[in-house]
RNA sequence: GCUCGGGUGGUGAAACUGGUAUACACGCAGCGCUCAGAACGCUGUGGCCGAGAGGCCGUGCGGGUUCGAGUCCCGCCCCGAGCACCA
């Protein structure tokens, strides 16, 4: 009977199902989450990491990480900036491929369907995406401008094709950049990598190691993110030095005079020039055996193995004839290719010369000072590693260097599903690149896409495609058959959004200038060294062609967490996949994306627990009701309003900073406090608190916005302000401490002094039996504590 | 091996620059409402001792700096991610 007079005791849920529905609907009809591109004021660029439409449908991974952008997204827009938050789909690539072999269906049947579901998906999660702007990478006129970038490069002579050693997936069957090799792995199958010498086409991007490593230090990006790219690109300063004919390179040159064998690469061109009579037979034999050993043996090895070639020559430092072996713990790929082998400062060293019997030559320093090493003894480390080098460039035989890991990156494919490489063989004209008219080149329907153990594509079985008239001189030519690698779709997606619809050029350069670079970025830490590396590399080289005017293309970039559940990341073959249907179906749009940000810090992640959403509800809940409830005349209530104050002012700290946990914890606690006991709340308490809430629960948020009376969308409203003085109280609670030891707390007037608050304390007998002596010292942090220490 | 994260209640996690450790939520327990249950609401909930007031101990381990350490420094252990024969 009482709680008849007590409507704000009886919470029901509402329901989320047509109040979402309705929302959708309205916002689509109204046009308002699309982007006035071309007249924006204030243009803020919220871009996300497109997904890979797959046929399982949209992942819970991927609803976590677009709600992440979605929060700060409409965030922005209630500080009254023009927000652009577009969501496309990468589409195209050997993932695709391999499923629709294996599923039997065409990857132009299969993906369009996809992409239809991801849709659904994505609509259903309540993301400000404006849809009248996306793409897929496998759209041709998407595709013809992938091949326009490629024709960029081209002319700006950072493309170039050779016969390399390159990685070769015998499953796949196809090449694979470094990147994509994992311990000497295919990072898709698994399977060992193998070498092979194929003609392949390269991005000379190592050309910009240095300046990519750079540039590092300039952006605001995840720091984990910007060391796995530090440690990608691999600087590493040292010195390449002769001995005799052979040109070494070691990164310690301090350690020369305890060089006792110098290794060289099993491939080195010198291996033949260096090779005994009587080694030859074992020495080609060895390299036979090293270019037959897959990459994964090679890596792992501990055994090493190797094989002396029977000549020596001169340590430049000691004079000393020192021989010369051949291993292939020695990697062609890096430095020279030929190293000086120090055992008694290098562990693997150490390990061939024990493994031969080789001599170990002394210690030639010991902590940071050289000994035994002539005029350079008694020398620190890095003295002697300037002097050195000094002393033998003087002679002709050393030079200071710097050597990167970072490799070109090869980009062609032998595969089907891509976008062909847009060059022409003409027998007369020789390499012909696609004039940019007669872009896209496309790729043609077929059905025998399945590639094969030749190392050439598919589509050089088809040469009513591939026989074409040179564009040059009009004469028999063909076609290169080579796709090029998805990253390459993935490295300019973001200087497209703002310009689709426009099929007259990759990107406007007024559009361009006005959006770009993205002001915010958000994805997953699993592409730090791939696609965003790959897409600073060629956003430098637009820059340097003058064709955008700026170098980095993210400003501020943010890796968010991983949703692990039951202790393991979500996998198929672990069965503890989320399926988002279920979870939209049950509990809503709104409770779910709620529940995405509060189970864990943004950047960290967390553990997905299928009770954990109730309590995220129940709270949407009661902000319905109290809506609902809600009295309309009063003004806040003096405490309540001083909560609400610092409720907006945590909320609007935590969202920047993509705390999004603390901010809906923040949420909760004043909803706490608004509903204490059989509380009613008044209108103009809980107004404010609908529109803190609308970037994470947008349609209830708009649902409530129109209850209140509001005509226009809560995401054209202005974010509520705090006002300071509010925060501001007479009336404090210092905690005081004895030793440091917290003894209480005294309830004192903000601008109490240390004399009074020391006598008030004292005063305090549950405080004064801790104080057995006057205090020798007082610590007074004003507003905070008192420590007394006695 | 190297680099980067991280170790806090039964659980997910808070604690911005050193200043009340465990906010918020889940779970659990008790109570209210109910014929009963669900839902909803209220109260309690780090450990130990104590009837209580209260006290002692507590942020992976061991030291240190400080009036005061989850936070800073030194040395370890464990978990996760990345790189890995890169000279």
């Amino acid at each position: 009977m009482e709680s008849a007079e007590r409507p704000s005791d009886i919470v029901e849920a509402y329901e989320p199902g047509p109040v979402e529905a309705k929302w959708r609907a309205s916002w689509a009809a109204r046009g308002t989450n699309v982007t006035d591109i071309a007249n924006a004021a204030r243009p803020f660029y919220a871009l996300m990491m497109f997904p890979y439409p797959s046929a399982e449908g949209l992942h819970v991974g991927n609803m976590f990480a677009f709600t992440g952008n979605d929060i700060f997204a409409r965030f922005q827009r209630m500080q009254g900036l023009n927000v652009f938050e577009p969501l496309g789909y990468d589409a195209f690539g050997i993932h695709s491929e391999n499923y629709a072999l294996k599923v039997g269906v065409h990857p132009a049947e299969m993906i369009p369907r996809n992409i239809a579901n991801f849709r659904r998906q994505l609509e259903r999660g309540g993301l400000m995406v404006d849809w009248s702007r996306s793409l897929s990478t496998t759209d041709p006129e998407y595709y013809r401008w992938t091949q326009w970038v490629f024709l960029q490069l081209y002319k700006k002579g950072l493309v170039y094709k050779k016969a390399a050693a390159v990685n070769w997936c015998p499953t796949d069957k196809t090449v694979l950049a470094n990147e994509q090799v994992i311990a000497g792995a295919c990072e898709r199958c698994g399977s060992m990598v193998e070498q092979r010498f194929l003609e392949q086409w390269f991005f000379a991007i190592s050309q910009y190691a240095e300046r990519l490593l750079k540039n590092l230090d300039t952006l605001d990006w995840s720091e984990t993110t910007k060391t796995a790219q530090r440690n990608w690109i691999g600087k590493s300063e040292g010195a390449e030095i002769w001995f005799d004919g052979v040109k070494v390179f070691t990164t310690r040159p301090d350690t020369i005079y305890g060089a006792t064998y110098v290794v060289l690469a099993p491939e080195h061109p010198l291996v033949g020039a260096h090779t005994t009579e009587s080694q030859r037979a074992a020495v080609e034999e060895y390299r036979e055996r090293a270019a037959r050993r897959d990459l994964v043996t090679r890596k792992t090895a501990k055994d090493k193995t190797g094989v002396a070639t029977g000549s020596t020559v001169t340590n430049p430092a000691t004079g000393e004839q020192i021989p010369v072996w051949v291993s292939d713990y020695v990697l062609m790929e890096y430095g020279t290719g030929a190293i000086m082998a120090v055992p008694a400062h290098d562990e693997r060293d150490l390990e061939f010369a024990h493994g031969f019997e080789l001599p170990v030559k002394k210690v030639v320093h010991e902590d940071e000072t050289l000994i035994d090493s002539g005029e350079f003894t008694g020398m620190t480390v890095n003295d002697a590693k300037k002097a050195i080098v000094a002393s033998l460039a003087a002679k002709g035989k050393a030079s200071a260097v710097t050597n990167f890991r970072l490799h070109d990156w090869c980009i062609s494919r032998q595969r089907y599903w891509g976008p062909p490489i847009p060059i022409v063989y003409c027998d007369n004209c020789g390499v012909v690149p696609v004039p940019d008219k007669d872009l896209p080149v496309l790729l043609p329907m077929i059905d025998d896409f399945k590639p094969d153990d030749s190392g050439i594509s598919p589509l050089a079985r088809h040469d009513e495609w591939y026989r074409v008239p040179c564009p040059t001189c009009d004469g028999m030519a063909r076609r290169e058959t080579d796709v090029s690698d998805t990253f390459l779709d993935s490295a300019w997606y973001f200087l497209r959004y703002p310009s689709v619809g426009d099929d007259s050029q990759a990107f406007d350069p007024t559009i361009t200038k006005k959006w770009l670079p993205v002001d915010s970025y958000i994805g997953g830490n699993e592409h730090a060294v791939l696609h965003l590396l790959y897409s600073r590399f060629v956003t430098m080289v637009l820059n340097d062609m003058g064709l955008i005017d700026f170098e980095e293309p993210f400003t501020k970039f943010r890796a968010h967490g991983l949703i692990i559940r039951e202790g393991a990341k979500m996998s198929k073959s672990k069965g503890n996949v989320v399926n988002p249907d279920e979870y939209l179906d049950t509990w809503g749009a709104d409770a779910f994306r709620t529940y995405l940000m509060f189970l864990g810090p943004f950047e960290e992640g967390g553990d997905f627990r299928d009770r954990g959403i109730s309590g995220v509800k129940r709270f949407l809940d009661r902000l319905w009701a109290s809506v609902r409830d809600s009295s309309t005349d009063a003004a806040p209530d003096a405490e309540v309003d001083r909560k609400l104050h610092a409720t907006i002012r945590k909320v609007g700290d935590d969202i920047p900073r993509l705390s999004y946990n603390t901010a809906v914890a923040a949420m909760m606690e004043y909803m706490n406090v608004l509903r204490k006991g059989d509380r009613v709340p008044r209108r103009s308490e809980v107004e404010p608190l609908v529109q803190l809430v609308a970037p994470f629960a947008p349609h209830l948020a708009e649902e409530l916005w129109e209850k209140l009376g509001h005509t226009t969308t809560i995401f054209d409203s202005d974010w509520p302000q705090f006002d300071a003085a509010m925060l501001e109280q007479d009336e404090i609670e210092l905690v005081v401490q004895v030793n440091g030891k917290m003894r209480g707390r005294i309830s004192v007037l903000s601008t109490v002094t240390e004399e009074e608050a020391v006598s008030r304390a004292t005063g305090d007998p549950a405080i004064a039996k801790f104080v057995t002596a006057p205090p020798r010292k007082v610590v007074f942090v004003p507003g905070r504590l008192l420590n007394l220490v006695v």
